[in-house]
DNA sequence: TATTGTTATACTCTATAACTATA
DNA sequence: TATAGTTATAGAGTATAACAATA
């Protein structure tokens, strides 16, 4: 595969859409998959996650940021909170709102899920060529770009 | 963003694994989202395509396409039956085999969804880079290729 | 009244274990 | 015995609707 220098697919080409959110699906699948015997699933290691890098925040930010309804985010909360590795502190003004924060434990937890997650994909990445990691890379943040901008 | 440019990433830089695969759950997720009102879920969708891309086969073999269990196929062949987007026919030398085929209906479906599932992710690709979507392009064949290497 | 969050409920997706039928 | 598939069961993940508490 030459990425450089292949000619841009025209605008509308149309399959794009279709082969990327099957890959993406069955990609998908695959990492939650891959979590048999370990602490947290990947559901509430991405809330986790996400902890970590804005640091502690509402409910309903988290849901937010998560891209899920709020309903589901309490319960990713509840149980998390269950394990020790959040906790639910009051809010300074509104009486209304609560405010997460990563436990000890979360904190460790994050730190070695990662870590162990990378074992097996980075196992899978490291057979690519540095430039399809680089596409990868690019993906990252094409992904995000993409689900930052669909507001909705 | 100057994809062409940037310098290769260091070998082990290791973020990539856990960044890529929190990106690819929450596009997961939210393509998973976006199908209420619809005639499949992208589970059956993803199944119908496999069958419409591959041919007739058994459920076993179904099932290793799509990297589920075989109960977890036998549920999604059930549904999809059910629905009379899918037809059952024996083996013809094994008796414990099926033939899994593509109704007229579940070929209708998936020419349909397929455009369907495009309205709102082709809006979203439609406001990126060409060099953007070739990112992507390119990303499809490589999660695949590390799908299909990853035979356990 | 509007907002934040929770509770109640239900559905989809997937898995493991045990079973049936056929090879 | 081994293989293909199904049934039984369970758990995770997510949603909508209805509710409670606070602003």
């Amino acid at each position: 595969m030459n990425y450089a220098k292949r000619v841009h697919s025209p605008y509308g080409d149309g399959s794009l859409a279709g082969d990327l959110s099957l890959a993406v699906v069955r990609f998908a699948r695959r990492l939650r998959g891959r979590r048999e015997n370990k602490l947290v699933s990947l559901t509430q290691l991405s809330a986790l996650s996400t902890l970590h890098h804005e640091g502690p925040m509402t409910p309903g930010a988290l849901a937010a940021a998560e891209r899920v309804r709020p309903p589901s985010m309490t319960r990713v909360i509840a149980s998390l909170s269950d394990l020790g590795m959040i906790k639910r502190e009051p809010h300074p003004t509104d009486g209304r709102q609560a405010i997460v924060t990563l436990a000890p434990a979360g904190m460790e937890v994050v730190t070695e899920e990662l870590a162990a997650r990378k074992a097996w994909l980075s196992d899978r990445l490291r057979e690519l060529t540095p430039d399809e990691r680089d596409t990868l890379r690019d993906t990252v943040l094409i992904l995000n770009k993409v689900l930052a901008d669909t507001e909705d």
